[in-house]
DNA sequence: TTGAAAGCGCTACCAT
DNA sequence: ATGGTAGCGCTTTCAA
């Protein structure tokens, strides 16, 4: 063990009556000063001696005690429940990370794994965010918007498929991929298209509505959607290549990159030809898709800055009753390489 | 705008004392019953009486108000400044979080973007965290320790190359990735090694270790190692590849995966027959490795599992003076394929 | 310029 | 079986 135990005798955490009473002064003092409150002149020395005892002491402020004095805090809940992946979100993440930090909240990302809708609004409300960003991946309902409403959250902004009653909807439609992938293979003349569906849990809220656009896409051009089941394994995608001349396709659209990566190989293994024989199109335009041969077609997808959602939340914190427009938000087009 | 504002006239966020005067009773049987306090016994017509009001109001108890009175709180925070891409971390990071929330814990994500360790470790103190466990991408130094520690923090741990002094540190040494790699080269007879140092930033803390794994391995046995910057992008490594020959390296250790499929097909583009003439080897063993022609050789690592860790961070918190022993945890072997 | 004190929401001790 | 109440740490009004 690395610790030495010498030290930590005074086990007790130093509060503001503590340094005010090392200072000498009284507990209002020491919040003015260590707050800069403008309101109230305190004296030079006075301000050195609450500083240096705050020093000393390592006192730092209990945030809880804080916020519950305010009546409010100033924190933004980001809840979690898979890391998402990949340089969009990530690159989305931090910006919005950013901005907000700017703008003086304080971000918090909560775990909610395998909690139910109703579970996490009362989780998340627990915490008396003042605005909470969900990304979509949890079921956040109507009841659970209002939950959280009532306990003090000015702003519920939900990125995500659907509109969520109650709550501010960023409508980021999945479904634009399917469509400008099917868009882009239809009108490279393919009529049979494959749609790649990952088994893998928590995919859905991607995968479905992909797979719907490209359904919505396609109705009324005589072509037809096939939707595969697939693991993101080689196995699978062996077993899959293995039936594929019974399938019939002329194209397909993989999910996603990594996807269309793994059944790519798995056609070309199975002696498929791509794009001969069959199309294979991805999504999220990983830089990887410019490395496989043939370079692989794929949906480019555009999320919003995070200095506009950031934007956003300030305004809603801000004015609660404001009417913002929702708006869909998400962009996807295609970008045709070699392999469709 | 979704909201109908007809209903949030009452903006009073409701408490205990809502529902106990709702109820008929005190807010003492209010906290016994929602509690479901054992010592105490209330009639059941009480307990229908206070849960309906309190389920009427849409109460939700007010965590800070709560740990505040606690004189504790049960939350882990997890520092995040950059996203941990990959299944590795991924999952690591999911088995974390599934393991804490069976032991009750309440496990948070604080950003800490372009913070400095005393400013991170002061942020994180004001939220009273009964204990953080960092993944190593902040530098937390000893004076933050224990800041943490005093401010009540039963468990520190430290996840990455180094040692922190009162931490608790499970050293997780990225040099073992370099140790590796160099060892299957060097077996393999290459002697003139390269290595790939990328150039965004963030990474260091992992490719530097990584180099000096690297180099270590190779002292004394007359072979040399070459760092090679290069960033995450096609230019960057098709400039690279083209001032190979005068390189003269017979193998390169590309960082990981990502960047050895990226520099592996710049190499194939120029020229240079991998392995005939280079070999290449990755890290991280992702499936891509696999589908690659030829198939990258790479090096797996091994996390410990997270229930260990969830373990250890609640019996450090029940027994804060538990020795409790550090120890190098993270396992990392070759992986030998085709492309070395 | 500084201090005394109220009170945020909650739980747990002590009465009744 | 239930209620009264002190007090966790903090900020802020009001008084001095």
């Amino acid at each position: 063990m690395s610790q030495s135990p010498k030290k930590s005798a005074d086990q007790t955490v130093p509060t503001s009556t503590d340094v005010a009473r090392l200072a000498g002064v009284s507990r209002a003092t020491v919040s003015y000063v260590l707050n800069n409150t403008s309101a109230v002149r305190i004296s030079e020395p006075t301000r050195r001696r609450v500083r240096a005892a705050a020093e000393e002491l390592g006192y730092v402020p209990h945030a809880a005690a804080r916020s519950l004095r305010a009546g409010h805090t100033r924190m933004v809940l980001l809840p979690t429940a898979h890391i998402p992946v990949g340089p969009l979100y990530g690159t989305f993440f931090n910006e919005l990370h950013w901005a907000l930090r700017d703008l003086d909240y304080t971000v918090v990302q909560y775990g909610s794994l395998g909690l139910t809708g109703d579970e996490a609004a009362r989780a998340w409300a627990e915490l008396r965010p003042v605005a909470v960003v969900s990304l979509g991946e949890i079921t956040l309902n109507p009841r659970g918007v209002q939950l959280l409403k009532r306990s003090g959250a000015k702003a519920v902004v939900t990125l995500g498929a659907q509109r969520v009653e109650g709550a501010h909807s960023l409508v980021m439609d999945q479904r634009e991929v399917g469509i400008a992938a099917a868009g882009h293979l239809l009108e490279r003349g393919h009529r049979r298209i494959g749609a790649v569906v990952p088994e893998e849990p928590g995919l859905e809220i991607f995968s479905k509505p992909r797979l719907a656009g490209l359904r919505k896409a396609v109705t009324g051009t005589g072509a037809t959607v096939e939707p595969l089941a697939m693991r993101y394994d080689e196995e699978s995608a062996a077993a899959l290549a293995a039936r594929w001349r019974d399938l019939a396709l002329d194209a397909v659209f993989a999910y996603n990159d990594e996807y269309a990566q793994l059944l790519m190989r798995a056609l070309q293994d199975a002696g498929v030809d791509v794009p001969g024989h069959t199309a294979v199109m991805g999504a999220d335009n990983l830089l990887m898709g410019k490395l496989l041969r043939p370079r692989l077609s794929t949906v480019q997808l555009e999320l919003p800055p995070g200095q506009y959602l950031a934007d956003l939340i300030d305004r809603l914190v801000r004015h609660p009753s404001e009417d913002v427009e929702d708006s869909g938000l998400m962009g996807a087009y295609a970008v045709p390489r070699e392999s469709s």
